[in-house]
Parts: C-alpha cells; sequence; structure tokens
DNA sequence: AAAGTATTTTACCAATCAGTACAAAATTAA
DNA sequence: TTAATTTTGTACTGATTGGTAAAATACTTT
C-alpha cells in the first residue's frame, strides 16, 4: 500500500523511489470517471475501467484500493471539475440568478456531447444491489450536501432582502434541485440542450421574480 | 415452452393437462416488480427474484421467459397497476388539472411506504452496462411515450382554448415530465410526501393559471 | 555494483451471474 | 391403468464478477 496516492507532484521534486509510475493518476481518474458517468458503479465492470483508464488491474489497485474507493475519488474529481456549476452558482448576487445558473448551466452540461449524458451525482446509482448500497449512500448524501447548501443560500437572500418575506427557502431550493436532478434523467432520454434550455426556462416561472 | 404465459384464465375452464403450476401468476410477478423496482433491472439478481416470488428459476424461466422478459411484463404491469396516476390523469378537463394530478399523484406515490421509493421507470434502468442497454431503451421508450401522450394532451387544451394561445405544449409537457422524474430521485434520497408535495406545489406555479 | 523499493505483467482465485439438463412428481386424456 | 404432458426441485453449466499472488522490471539509494 503506498503512501502517496494522489499527490505526485508535491514539493519534493526528487523521483520517488521504486519503479516509477507508468500512466498519469489524474487522466486515469478522469477516464474512469468517464465510465462511471456513463454505466454507473455497478454497471461499470473492472474491464471497462483498466481499459478505458489504460491499466491493469493491479495498477488500478495499488493506485486507488478498490472499485468503492475509485469511484468516490471520482465523484470527487467530478465536483471539482472545471465544468461544474452547482457550488460555483453560489456566488451569484440574487437567489433569482443562482437559481437560473444552476438550471441553464444543467441544461448545457447534462447534455454536453464532450461528455455522457446527465449527472454522475443521479446516474452513479440510483437503484442498485444490495453491494452497492455503501455507494448508493454516499451519493445521497452528497445530493443532500447539495440541497442544504441551496437552502442556506436561499435563507441568505430572503434575510438579505432580495426573496420576498414570505418566501419558503427548503421549497424553492427542493424544487430546483428537483427540476436539475429531472433534467439529468432528460438527458439521459437523449434531449438536445435547446430542449432542456426550455423546461429550464419554464421552471423558472416558477421561482419569484427578482426583487428590483 | 408453454403457450399460455399469462393469461391462464381464458374462457377454457377445464384444467389445463399436465401438472399444475404451485404458484399464482400475477402475484409472483408482483413480487418481481417490487424486486425491479427497488433494485432496478441490473441490481436485481436470479435469487433476488426467485426468493421474493417464491418459485425456484426454472418455474421462472417456464413461466415468464428470461430476465428481461419477466421485467417487460413487471413494467407493463406497473403502468396498469390501480394506483396508477399518469394515463388516467388526462382525463382531467383542463390542462392545470392534468398538470396538478400528475405531480401531486407523484408526491403521493413515489414517497409511499407501501413499495420502494419513485417511479419504476426511473429506478428501473438510468445507467447500465452494455447487456442492460436493451432494458434501458425500452424504458426509454416508455417514458416518450407519457412525454408525447402529454403534448398531445396540452395541444388538445391549447386548441380547446383552456390554454393561452402563446401557451407551448412541448415545453409545458417537458417541464411536468423533467419534475416528475425529478421526483422520483429525490423520493429516492428519502424525502416524504410533505416534502414532495410542497415541490409539486411549487412546479404547478410555472403552469398557466387556468382559464376561468 | 548491490540492495532496496515500487510498479508492471501474467496468471490465478473464490464468488456470483444468468440460464439449463434432468429426473421426480402431479395432473389429464385415453 | 397406461400414456402423454407439464411443473417441480436439484444440481449443474460456462461466463463474468471484484480482487490478488507472484515474479519480472525499472528505478533510487547506498
Amino acid at each position: 500500500m503506498s503512501a502517496n496516492t494522489l499527490n505526485s507532484t508535491t514539493c519534493n521534486n526528487s523521483a520517488p523511489v521504486g519503479r516509477p509510475r507508468a500512466f498519469d493518476l489524474e487522466t486515469a481518474l478522469q477516464k474512469a470517471l468517464e465510465v462511471f458517468w456513463q454505466k454507473g458503479y455497478e454497471g461499470a465492470s473492472l474491464p471497462d475501467l483498466t481499459e478505458a483508464m489504460g491499466i491493469n488491474k493491479p495498477s488500478l489497485y495499488a493506485a486507488f484500493g478498490n472499485k468503492e474507493q475509485l469511484f468516490l475519488k471520482a465523484i470527487e474529481r467530478y465536483e471539482n471539475r472545471p465544468s461544474a456549476f452547482f457550488y460555483p452558482s453560489m456566488t451569484e448576487p440574487t437567489a433569482y440568478r443562482v437559481a437560473e445558473r444552476i438550471l441553464l448551466g444543467a441544461a448545457a452540461e447534462h447534455s454536453n456531447p464532450l461528455h455522457p449524458p446527465g449527472c454522475l451525482m443521479v446516474q452513479g446509482a440510483l437503484a442498485c444491489s444490495d453491494s452497492g448500497q455503501s455507494v448508493k449512500d454516499a451519493l445521497i448524501a452528497r445530493r443532500k450536501a447539495g440541497f442544504e447548501q441551496l437552502v442556506q443560500r436561499f435563507e441568505q437572500a430572503k434575510m438579505a432582502g432580495d426573496l420576498p418575506p414570505d418566501a419558503d427557502p427548503q421549497g424553492l431550493a427542493g424544487f430546483i434541485i428537483t427540476v436539475l436532478q429531472g433534467l439529468s434523467v432528460q438527458a439521459t432520454n437523449g434531449a438536445c440542450t435547446e430542449q432542456l434550455h426550455n423546461i429550464a426556462r419554464t421552471a423558472l416561472k416558477a421561482f419569484p421574480a427578482p426583487q428590483s
């Protein structure tokens, strides 16, 4: 078991002892991420993963632990990827703008043909066998964390007066999250960006108009 | 290969030749349906199914063909089950009432503790391995069929004048379907009926008010 | 050059997957 | 009673699953 799994580029610029790794950790993880995104946690087999990553199983296990830990690292990378839109949306100045950026971002990103359709947080594991339960629970926890973050943002907006005094942050956040996850299913159905955009615009009509 | 797989109660009231089946086809199918609902098509193993159905594998294969055909019969039963709400909603007198019945029905049904959470059409197969592709495609086709039906219903409402002349039936139907499927994910997250109901009510604010 | 260390490749493991062969059992038809 | 027919339980199949043992290899350190 090697100590440094994902921090190969530390301040130590001398090459580590032992045979050097023949692949790049981050690009291999990116490939694994795409396989999980397309097939889900249980639908992705070890051969699927190793073939896409360009390595064999012992290399995968030495570098990432096992399939479950690889998946957890993949969703961590997913949330921090450059095109992630959810958490960055929180910095928008108003609740409406936050909601708008999330839904329009999802419409564009979930249908982006450069990667598998939908959202890994939904596609990764929705219904699964008993052995996938812990991964399913991990995804549920991540989805709930996103929801809670959005509730907090809307509560802040309400206090700031940019949401009306009778607004229900919990309900609004639940609604936005529901549309977000529904868009993921629509993308799996093969819906194009334009269709998803149209749906997002319709959904925003249910959102309190920005207080001018 | 027996000719009568699911029509044991034909007009012929004389007992069929051969050893009589020791289980009831419909109750066994219902049990299989619940397993698929909980674990999805690929997450449900043959032992999972046979144990729940109370039969062994050869009986399952003789009665239903194979796992895939069993699943297809399960989703057929699902769509015709007594508590189904989607297609019955089409008979409501206005587009708004149709949308309302669909979303409030989903809020209640997807969180009903008497059966697994969410909607089988979504939970059954979202992301899956290559071998599950045909089942995944079958579910996509069913989801699209529901969408098309709703588009048609809204077009009819527009012509009848109960939706405004500038209404977009395609967009509105896409929105309702998206919320419907998002509610399925929310139910998997453990959301209760009250929360789903709240989300449904919020979504309906985006829908054109009934023309009085 | 020798020792130590980490990764690579190949081959393997037990468990589980969906699906089936076969004979015993239970019924109707002759 | 016998023959024909269908379902049942048991035991099995080949393929695939996630995971690993072990030796060869490539590098740093001494």
